[in-house]
DNA sequence: GCAAAAGTGTTGAATCTACACCCATGC
DNA sequence: GCATGGGTGTAGATTCAACACTTTTGC
């Protein structure tokens, strides 16, 4: 907003603000990661008193001179050490009471990473695990809203935009990329037709090299061509799955 | 966030939060309407110095002890009068140089109204105008950004969910829903496809009674049944324009 | 040789798009 | 009686959902 949008007996702007209360931002992420044909979320076991043993989303205070979503890139960074992760905003939860005692409002972001390429070691650090959704305990706060609004922005986007590979390895087979889908909609899909509708989007380019981890006959691997995927968007496609 | 979530160092919960910042936390409205054909938008412009003359949202900071998405139905009841209007968080703008001089983060929520319900002279009297989308001004600080943000949401949002009707008044004819999607998508829509569409979610009520502002001969009115549309949901249905 | 996953095509149903004319009425 | 917007149906194209068998290979 500006000054005196709403009111404009103010005489300056210098009294207008500080006439305003001040409250703590903070920011908390969804990290979803995909391994062993599941979606898994990070979470965070707290280690310390009080509320030891209580599972909670990652998050960081804003600073004063940070940019809110460079606040969530860097409890990413801290939590997996990675820099270049997939994010997007989720949605701002405000009630005055979510945090007893405390005037805190946290502008949720969601990310997608490989569960792969993490440090390991600086996450178990932190005392992070991943956790299928099925498996989630109880988490402090309202971060099971947090989790449930994500899953549901995740849901959505995944619809219209080609999210899912941010969750895959570079390197991935078909089976591999219909399990991720059955595993963010949580419900399974043929085969056939799944091959079928995204080999017609064609932002897959086909490898001369086989994934054998998961059968003994193998599966080819594809890799996601972002630039046909550009192409793709500039004459008004829609990517949906 | 959790106290500790990030960083597992502090001592007691009074000294972690108190050694972070606050910040000011604003929430600014896009308010959309519809009237005569045209998707409007209510902007305000200030009348007093500084700045005077520059248009923007609507928007206030949120105080202490207030919901975030209460202070936006506050600022919507100040300027409009009305207490309950259709309401959903659009974004959260964060940028620490987003508002120079001050740092302060805006929740932007955006808002649906039947123009002609609100009490014009108390809008008025808040240097308050509708514009529509193609005569926009430029707008104060990020405004025009949360402009086309929530425009954005307000698409994707209209295509599953009948939210088109917030706009209209209780009873509206084929024709001015046809007029109301036509001018959110900004194209046209063949008449005979868009009324097969609406009228096979069955959720609309066709009335007696006959609107004949529009033409001579008249259009039927009809009306949005809620329960019907309910029923639709649970029994997983989606709705689609 | 067999278990286990990869890969492949067709058919009927549903939905989408494009398109042109008559209707009712106020003037 | 004519101008104006309201109302209606069909055909072809596209997309969707459902469905079963063959291939490859490690063991």
């Amino acid at each position: 907003m500006t000054p005196s949008s709403a009111s404009t007996a103010h005489t300056s702007n210098t009294d207008f603000y500080a006439s305003h209360d001040k409250l703590y931002v903070a920011t908390d992420c969804i990290i979803f990661g995909f391994d062993d044909g599941d979606l898994k979320l990070l979470i965070f076991k707290r280690r310390v008193e009080p509320d030891s043993g209580i599972w909670s989303l990652i998050g960081s205070f804003v600073k004063i001179d940070e940019d809110v979503d460079e606040a969530a890139r860097r409890v990413l960074k801290e939590i997996t050490g990675l820099e270049e992760i997939y994010m997007e905003q989720s949605k701002t939860y405000g009630k005055a009471e979510r945090d007893p005692g405390h005037r805190c409002i946290s502008v949720a972001h969601y990310a997608l990473m490989r569960i792969n390429d993490h440090d390991r070691e600086l996450t178990q650090s932190h005392g992070a695990f991943w956790y299928t959704l099925q498996e989630l305990p109880r988490l402090a706060l309202d971060h099971q809203d947090m989790v449930r609004d994500a899953l549901d922005k995740l849901r959505r986007r995944a619809r219209y935009q080609p999210i899912g590979f941010e969750l895959l390895p570079e390197k991935f087979t078909i089976p591999q990329l219909q399990k991720l889908y059955e595993s963010i909609y949580q419900r399974e899909l043929d085969p056939r037709n799944f091959r079928k509708k995204v080999l017609s989007l064609k932002v897959l380019v086909k490898l001369d090299e086989k994934d054998k981890s998961g059968s003994k006959r193998g599966a080819y691997l594809y890799r996601f061509d972002s630039e046909k995927y550009q192409e793709l968007l500039e004459s008004g496609y829609n990517f949906e799955i």
